[in-house]
DNA sequence: CACCGAACCCAG
DNA sequence: TGGGTTCGGTGC
């Protein structure tokens, strides 16, 4: 057998894999983690290969340092699905493979490695006694699970929901069906963000007791996260629920994965390699040859193309699972006919009077946090800038400070203008702080809430704090997106969505669509048990076609007007993009790099591919460090693919010392 | 001339 | 990526 050489891994920007000096006593086997010298240190790699050559002078290799553990080796599906995402996003293998294994497991073993393991393993997961009662499906929800659990092999759909339409009942009978096809079978459900987890584990937890429920998400602790993945990967626990990063778990039995509101940006990564969770479900699904379920009530345009065009299967759902719910009713309030005063318009004023009445509860939405986004010098024109980032400092009146949104500095709120001394000072725009006050001020006998995460920021307070709108402490919840999501708030009737007018003038395509989504979902809240729910919209643009289809409760109509404006411009889903960032101390050398590179891309050029021209970043300087960007396109995913693999290793080649990196498929500008 | 942080370089 | 080394500016 040729083993005497081992092909490792490891988490460095390095090509391919390393060359080592196998130990055969230690029996290692492909897809093991394995100890290896790196330079002066010992790093945990993963075993990719064995050899009996090297492009090495074999002589110069350097021995395997030994392994960790017994612990069994991650499958071949997984080094492949690892393998495809460090390929298609142009990292490395190693780095995508070692970062998504838990802290624990690619640290060195020190002298309680063996002890802490066992602990790990002994970790009991929280069974769950509260009563259960099932729902019963409705006609919809019954033929699509009845479907969907005839696929056989890869096969990707679609969920279309209307908010209330019972998507999750949908999600217990496909995992109840697949356990029944296979007793191991072992379920990857993933969601965007945590806040909903727990509830939503619980549930999980209830429907099905005599299996372990496991959950991973980064703001858990490390032995957590530890134990968790552990049990994934021993087989012991049979539903993982969690982030984008879960899609990284290691599941040697998976055999259905479904992606909870799969139109939601956080399932893109930011830092490190930029995947997005979503698409690699989608690849991981097509790897292992299981169905895959994508979820929303605002698909993202390319899920719904996908759709469209046959390459998923479209279940819709349409009515609202509980039968006498019905969808709230939409008004827009035209905010050049009837002026806002301290942002409320006479007739949501009277609104919000009448249901406090009625005892019932209003939501204020308002995306903006801080008490104003900026603060004004009124005799010199002074504002409240970062000195770090192109960006406002924003006014914060709980700490009275500046704070900037980019960097996290911040300065006391100065009494006197620092440019001209004046007095006249004043905060411009307004934030959920300030609309928490006013409102205050206005109705002082309401209890009021404000969610946003500055009043969420404390671990567990989030929760604590939907408690209380649940349990019906509180009159009117004021908040950000944190207060759009999935909570099932069963004494809400009236929604009220402030100054939303700048996500519908923005530049960024993507803005409108973002917009539609966030806005249905928090519409989504009002009425959602019986009472007829309203939604008051105040906008100057109530013409806006967007708000026509809101009120409709028309995605699909709202979807296929967009694609067809996509279409025609070539947008995403029409076209694949890569944004190539680069950052420096100076914004003329940064420009001047990509201007350069530019160059070199038309140089290497291949079918469909272009560029544009190099630019600033829309917030231009963050910490500092100027950053600009260069957009490449081509007709296809696949064309971008096959450009992008010679185009950076042309740029490697020519050893540039500017930082740059690349983002494939981005979200945002 | 000592000290410190930033830039640079390297790993099989 | 992480760590070690080298380089250059600052302070005494």
């Amino acid at each position: 057998m040729a083993q005497s050489i081992v092909k490792v891994i490891v988490d460095a920007p390095l090509r391919g894999q390393l060359d080592y000096k196998n130990v055969p006593e230690l029996g290692l086997r492909v897809g093991e983690r394995c100890i290896v010298p790196l330079g002066r240190r010992n790093v945990i790699g993963i075993v990719a290969g064995f050899s009996d050559s090297s492009e090495w002078p074999v002589n110069k290799l350097r021995k395997v340092a030994g392994r960790p553990d017994e612990i069994a080796p991650l499958s071949e599906n997984w080094m492949r699905l690892t393998a495809f995402a460090a390929r298609y996003y142009l990292s490395r293998h190693g780095m995508v493979a070692v970062p998504a294994l838990p802290k624990f497991f690619r640290r060195i073993p020190g002298p309680n490695y063996a002890n802490s393991l066992s602990k790990l393993r002994d970790r009991k997961f929280k069974s769950n006694d509260a009563p259960e009662d099932i729902p019963l499906l409705n006609k919809e929800q019954e033929a699509i699970v009845d479907d969907f659990s005839q696929s056989k092999g890869f096969s990707p759909a679609l969920l279309f929901g209307v908010t209330g339409s019972g998507k999750t009942e949908v999600y217990l009978r496909l995992i109840e069906n697949t356990f029944k096809a296979d007793p191991k079978a072992q379920i990857l459900l993933m969601v965007p963000e945590i806040n909903l987890t727990p509830q939503l584990v619980s549930r999980i937890g209830n429907r099905f007791k005599d299996r372990v429920v496991a959950t991973w998400n980064s703001s858990m602790a490390e032995g957590q996260k530890a134990s968790s993945w552990l049990a994934c990967h021993e087989e012991r626990a049979s539903i993982l629920v969690g982030t984008r990063l879960s899609v990284f778990a290691s599941l040697p039995n998976l055999k259905l994965i479904i992606v909870d509101e799969e139109h939601d940006a956080s399932y893109k990564s930011h830092e490190g390699v930029r995947y997005n969770a979503r698409d690699l479900a989608l690849k991981r699904a097509q790897i292992e040859g299981i169905p895959v379920l994508l979820g929303s009530a605002t698909p993202s345009l390319e899920s719904y193309r996908n759709a469209l065009e046959g390459r998923f299967r479209l279940y819709k759902m349409k009515k609202r699972a509980v039968e006498s719910a019905e969808l709230p009713r939409i008004t827009l309030i035209d905010t050049s006919l009837d002026r806002p005063q301290n942002g409320i318009c006479s007739e949501t004023a009277e609104k919000i009077t009448d249901t406090l009445e009625k005892g019932r509860q209003s939501i204020v939405f308002l995306n903006r946090r801080g008490f104003a986004p900026v603060v004004e010098c009124k005799s010199c024109g002074w504002h409240s800038t970062c000195p770090h980032c192109s960006a406002y400092a924003v006014f914060h009146k709980t700490t009275g400070r500046l704070t900037c949104h980019y960097c996290g500095w911040s300065m006391k709120l100065p009494t006197s203008c620092p440019k001209c001394g004046s007095y006249e000072l004043q905060p411009v725009g307004r934030g959920t702080q300030r609309a928490e006050e006013e409102l205050e001020v206005k109705w002082p006998e309401a209890k009021i809430m404000r969610l946003d995460q500055d009043s969420a920021r404390r671990r567990g307070s989030a929760s604590r704090m939907l408690e209380a709108v649940h349990s019906g402490e509180v009159d009117i919840l004021i908040g950000t997106q944190i207060v759009a999501k999935g909570h099932d708030f069963k004494k809400v009737s009236l929604v009220v969505v402030l100054n939303t007018d700048p996500q519908l003038l923005s530049f960024d395509y993507r803005a409108r669509e973002r917009l539609f989504s966030v806005l249905m979902q928090v519409a989504g809240r009002a009425g959602r048990s019986g009472e007829q729910g309203e939604v008051l919209i105040q906008t100057k643009y109530p013409k806006d076609s967007l708000f026509r289809y809101l009120k409709d409760n028309d995605f699909e109509g709202f979807a296929q007007e967009e694609l067809k404006a996509r279409k025609t411009a070539s947008m995403t889903p029409y076209s694949a993009q890569a944004l190539m960032i680069s950052e420096g101390k100076d914004i003329r050398e940064v420009l001047d790099f990509l201007s350069q590179v530019k160059k070199i891309g038309l140089s290497v050029q291949t079918g469909s591919v272009r560029f544009y021209d190099p630019v600033p970043q829309t917030v231009q300087k963050v910490m500092d460090i100027e950053r600009a960007q260069l957009l490449i396109e081509a007709d296809n995913k696949m064309e971008l693919q096959r450009f992008l693999a010679v185009f950076t290793s042309e740029i490697e080649n020519r050893q540039f010392k500017n930082v740059w990196h690349i983002d494939v498929d981005p979200l945002s500008f």
